[in-house]
DNA sequence: TGCAACGATGAATACGTATACATAGGATCG
DNA sequence: CGATCCTATGTATACGTATTCATCGTTGCA
């Protein structure tokens, strides 16, 4: 039986042996080829290629004390997040890292399953989750890998972080409407708490303000397509429907849409809506949503470019925030006066009787 | 300095040193803490609460030879996988398993990555891309790991393998259209080399020829929205209008949808149109579409039951292959003289006069 | 009381690799 | 031609844990 066991695995010592050197030059030559003699390495390759050798990850690992892992902590739901998810993925193979991925539901499932990720000993984390425990933050840090809060603006100065420009953005979207002769708008967030939320309103009601124009704010409750759809009723119900809704997330301003369709309404005709993120679906021909696009793929490589630590960890230095411009798109459901407006746009107070679009 | 170094991490070395213990005991009370007496326990966690100690997972993967985190290779793109992703983050953490990710844009980057990807000895790997090297496939059943293949029906057989059951799924719908009347159906593929795409259209081509009705196949060329929006263009030149149009996927209907709503049809007026997959968007009231859910969930654990390898491996049983079945979500995309259909439905030929809605 | 059985723990080792150190040739230079 | 340096490789060890084996004190039972 020259085959030992095709259960075990092959190591660098089977290696060695077959090509006649020792196992320090067949890791040599995984690691820094260049300095193993030519002929050397061919026969090591040879052998490794015969025996299908693979290296052992965990191995090198436990002894260079790196796992090129990065670990994300992303929400399980919403299509923004599974975008991003999708970025960071790329970006990291791209850098020859590999994503470990943790999605939750309830924010409370984090901090007992973070316990489980940080045995990983991963080289860094992508936090894009608000509510990690103090204590948790603490002991993560002392491990020295690489922490990054992702779009999480209230993070930056305690952890790097990487952060579309919530402000300046909304403040573009408000000034875009503001252009368009809006002045009664309201600000339909997803959930006042969340750090981003505050920052786009603070941005609109500032520019708006400036122009003279009034800005409410109003919560949804969730940053998800029902919440949205829900919160038309009550603004349908308001005494008086503003010029504009300026939506916290895409994802709400396609609940909002449909919502003020099923009750007759329609944007731009009745009134205008505009959305954040930038989501694909923003641009399908259903919704055609002004929006403010956020930089994915810029925002998920600075935040994998952190979290792989390849920078000088000076600890003292203050935590790098990486702060991106979004960019403007100019929809429809903005376009005032639209030539392509349904011919019979509906009237406001017909809700009931006038058989809805699209539906 | 009682303190040696915050750099240096804190081992079961450590806490045993700190406990007045072995090592051997630290660890047996972090593995099996039933063998460990009471008020030794009580020290040992006392001490490793104080010192901050988390046990190192990279190095028990070294001893045990099980890294308890499984893969996932999975496509980039498409509002499905990304779903789908989800699934298997939630379910893996449930089963206290860690889910390794790689998306991939083009097959072509699978191979090379996965090289990379089996040197971390994953306890198991789902596959989702069609794709992969033979050779590959060969190489990794050596190393024990447990391949699965997901929603790839043709790999059934070969490696053990979850799939919802497109056939059958295909097949209800069909009977669904068939029974409000239709006789003549098109049916628009996504990739006609995809083996979900093939089993969708046999069973569609099955039904719907038993009862006397005729099914085209189309390719939209991609499971996109845009690939379904331009679909659009060659259905409505057609000479003439099928009843329904089934399509292969439920993003390639939304694209379908607001594609012939830009040509002035609409659904169910002009003609009906199916979906598949069930995404969260088609129950959206901008869609509402008539499509086959797929039980992501349970599709998810158990392609995770299987990947996390917890069966007995008696190598020479046939690969399980586990097929669920999906259910029928009826939409208003199929609800035939439906009231809210609009009054003045535009008519198939005016297509550029009649102003178009949304692009 | 003596012996077996048992429960709890310590000592030692192996997992597979990276790397510091040592060593042996060969080339270079005076 | 000998001292020096450089290159390629071998030797030995450490990374942090799980686990086998041995040890030691106790209890149970005859």
């Amino acid at each position: 039986m020259v085959r030992p066991d095709r259960k075990r695995p092959v190591t660098s010592v089977d290696v060695a042996a077959a090509a006649g050197v020792s196992q320090a030059t067949v890791a040599r030559c995984f690691t820094t080829p260049e300095v193993v003699a030519p002929d050397t390495r061919l026969k090591i390759e040879a052998a490794a290629d015969r025996l299908g050798y693979v290296p052992n990850a965990i191995a090198r690992s436990l002894k260079s004390q790196r796992t090129n892992i990065v670990g994300a902590v992303v929400p399980a739901v919403g299509e923004y997040w599974q975008n991003v998810v999708t970025y960071f993925s790329r970006r990291l193979t791209a850098r020859g890292r590999q994503l470990l991925l943790f999605s939750f539901l309830d924010h409370a499932e984090v901090n007992e399953t973070l316990e489980a990720v940080m045995q990983y000993r991963l080289d860094g984390l992508i936090l894009a989750s608000a509510n990690i425990a103090e204590t948790q933050l603490a002991r993560m840090r002392q491990t020295g890998l690489s922490l990054v809060a992702f779009n999480h603006p209230d993070a930056a100065g305690i952890v790097p972080s990487v952060t579309v420009d919530n402000e300046a953005g909304a403040s573009e979207l408000a000034r875009h409407l503001a252009g368009l002769g809006c002045t009664r708008v309201l600000y339909l967030g997803g959930v006042a708490a969340a750090s981003t939320d505050r920052a786009r309103f603070r941005g609109a009601a500032r520019t708006l303000a400036s122009t003279g124009a009034t800005c409410n704010y109003m919560e949804a409750g969730a940053f998800t397509y029902d919440a949205g759809y829900r919160a038309a009723d009550t603004v349908v119900n308001l005494d008086r429907l503003p010029d504009a809704i300026m939506v916290g997330s895409d994802e709400v301003a396609f609940g909002m849409l449909d919502g003020l369709r099923r009750r007759g309404l329609t944007a731009p005709a009745d009134v205008l809506v505009t959305g954040f993120d930038g989501l694909p679906q923003a641009s399908w021909a259903g919704y055609d949503l002004t929006t403010l696009v956020q930089p994915a793929d810029q925002l998920a490589e600075h935040a994998v470019e952190l979290a792989s630590g390849d920078g000088s960890d000076s600890s003292d230095a203050p935590p790098p925030s990486v702060v991106v411009a979004g960019t403007l798109r100019r929809g429809l459901t903005t376009r005032k006066g639209d030539a392509r407006a349904r011919p019979g746009s509906y009237s406001r107070r017909n809700c009931g009787t006038e058989p809805s679009a699209g539906r």
